[in-house]
DNA sequence: TTGTAAGCGTTATCAC
DNA sequence: GTGATAACGCTTACAA
């Protein structure tokens, strides 16, 4: 093997160069695909580098490019299971790349969550970020990365952005199905808790709920309805206030899975069974909905594919439009949803 | 405020040192801390730094430092929850801080693991790396950063390495105590679903639930024991393998939380009552524990704090040997675990 | 098609 | 104590 300047550092482009016996601008070339340069030249340089295991620096890239190989994560998300479906989507993007991932959480509620965003795009000198819900609904968090010169990725439950900008699913669709299912059933009253204000996927939620029922001209108002925060303790307080109610509704829409889950507990500790006594029906298939009793019957959400297109997106801007901006959800029956006691009489 | 070269461009050193009258070193000499400086000098250049709002880029510290303030996350773990907190707690140790965390997660059966984590580790130059188990419970790893010269502490469920290098948790005691408080409970036959093979925290699971047994003389032969890979499905196969026996357990410990959720779910099929005719322990206390019906008794492992921990042990090397790195679990009773039908009379 | 020179923003060396 | 000067490894003018 070819020497190096000393011991066994790594080698650089200076090392290429040399060797190869042509500049350093000229392994940059090769670096780069530059498509002006003779065939000849980039395959003598392209075997220097293999030969030497040459891989370029990022950080001195970072610095002359004055912009990093490294995406942005950016959230402050409730649920654990899509921080993480999301984080793995990017990753498969990114695998065998020259592009890293550097997560970024934050406090919503703060004051200087403006300025601590911009730092941290500013200072890391980010390729692009991706921002989850809620935050990506807020259209100054673009503004934002815009004015800084920031390329980036909203996800969200509905068309937030342009198609460069945006992976979203289609909320009100995926819940209108999956109650048109339980009114299929034979359900007539069916409760809706429903996630927190501020959240764009909790009102498209509410609105697909409501779509189902008034085109069948079924029940769909405020007695129907509780209020959770996308947590398994709000979703059990819903859940009593629906389930002791006057009235109470043979079937629950929850707004996502682990308020499902509080719904389930709740019913269980009413002496109800589920889904004999109240179906049951979460969203976004995450792990906890297969593994409570009885498997919860929920939509999936194709967070990790969606995830993947993000990175793509901020990877290959000039393809960004072109990429899938709308992902189908899926409806997944299982066996916390059944007929109501006598159901298919009242109908 | 003064001028800086052209439009709105961040300031940088040579900004601070124009302004301030010095030179870049002694701009650079008060950003590093550096002891030997005249304390007028000092407070002129910081009162410029905070005018200006100057930060020093990282990338070209990167360069000329050659080393990044970075810190990486190695691992291939099958627990999506403890990930995220591991995650959490490495961020909460360098909020406010220079460094940034990037995630990388590998495949522990791919055959080209090790050039992988080297590359990731120079290509990064990361100021050091986080690797979890299973994959910290091999040395050739730890022998690996050495020759990098990358900084890594490990995190384990045994004494895997020295202080400065280890944040641990001891599950051999943590799962005696559990399985104690069920023979305290009355119960006389105690099944296993141990972890998979090459995991030292199954192995270490396992002999935990070993002593207990053994100190009060009771059964802990393979007959009592199943094996899972950690995944609710194959905590339902073990559940399965142990309810379905000749002579079944009036008791459970799992080794994680999920495949105790498995047994649950399989208990339920058998139309068994949990806890009346069999009681389950979990480990890990994951989110899922609380979730699933009945609540889970578990040992909570304090994960996060052991991240945020082994963050801070790579931030200030120093001072790592006497940071802690012995983290006690909490055992944490639910609603899974209860007396055997008759249990108090056979005692 | 290729090379030269001048950065990018920081730190290390070694004088003063 | 402080300051020129030369790295660090790469890219972008601008020539040739």
């Amino acid at each position: 093997m070819a020497s190096r300047g000393k011991g066994d550092a790594k080698p650089t482009i200076n090392d290429v160069a040399r060797i190869s016996g042509v500049s350093k601008k000229t392994v940059s070339r090769v670096i780069n695909r530059s498509p002006l340069l003779n065939q000849a030249t980039r395959e003598k340089v392209e075997a220097v580098i293999a030969e030497l295991g040459y891989v370029p620096n990022p950080q001195a890239r970072a610095l002359a490019l004055r912009r990093n190989f490294v995406l942005g994560m950016i959230y402050d998300n409730p649920n654990a299971q899509m921080v993480l479906n999301f984080q793995e989507g990017v990753l498969d993007a990114i695998r065998d790349s020259e592009f890293a991932l550097v997560i970024h959480p934050v406090d919503r509620s703060s004051p200087t969550l403006f300025d601590d965003i911009r730092q941290f795009i500013e200072q890391q000198r980010l390729y692009g970020v991706m921002i989850l819900p809620p935050l990506s609904e807020n259209d100054d968090f673009a503004a934002l990365f815009d004015e800084l010169g920031c390329n980036y990725v909203r996800m969200g439950s509905a068309e937030l952005d342009d198609a460069a900008h945006l992976v979203q699913s289609n909320d009100r669709q995926a819940v209108r199905e999956a109650v048109e299912f339980l009114v299929d059933l034979g359900h007539r009253r069916i409760g809706l808790v429903e996630g927190p204000d501020g959240f764009r996927s909790a009102l498209e939620r509410r609105e697909g709920w409501r779509d189902a029922l008034q085109a069948r001209g079924l029940p769909c108002g405020p007695e129907l309805i509780a209020q959770g925060s996308y947590t398994f303790e709000t979703g059990r307080a819903a859940g009593e206030c629906l389930l002791d109610s006057a009235d109470p509704p043979s079937a629950i829409f929850a707004s996502n899975d682990v308020m499902a889950a509080g719904v389930v507990h709740v019913a269980r500790e009413r002496g109800l069974d589920v889904p004999g006594d109240v179906s049951v029906v979460g969203f976004d298939d995450t792990a906890i909905a297969a593994t409570i009793w009885p498997p919860l019957t929920t939509v999936r959400w194709p967070i990790r594919t969606m995830a993947r297109s993000a990175a793509l997106k901020l990877i290959h801007p000039e393809a960004a439009a072109q990429e899938q901006s709308q992902f189908p959800t899926e409806f997944v029956p299982r066996a916390s949803t059944a007929a109501p006691k006598g159901g298919a009489a009242i109908s």
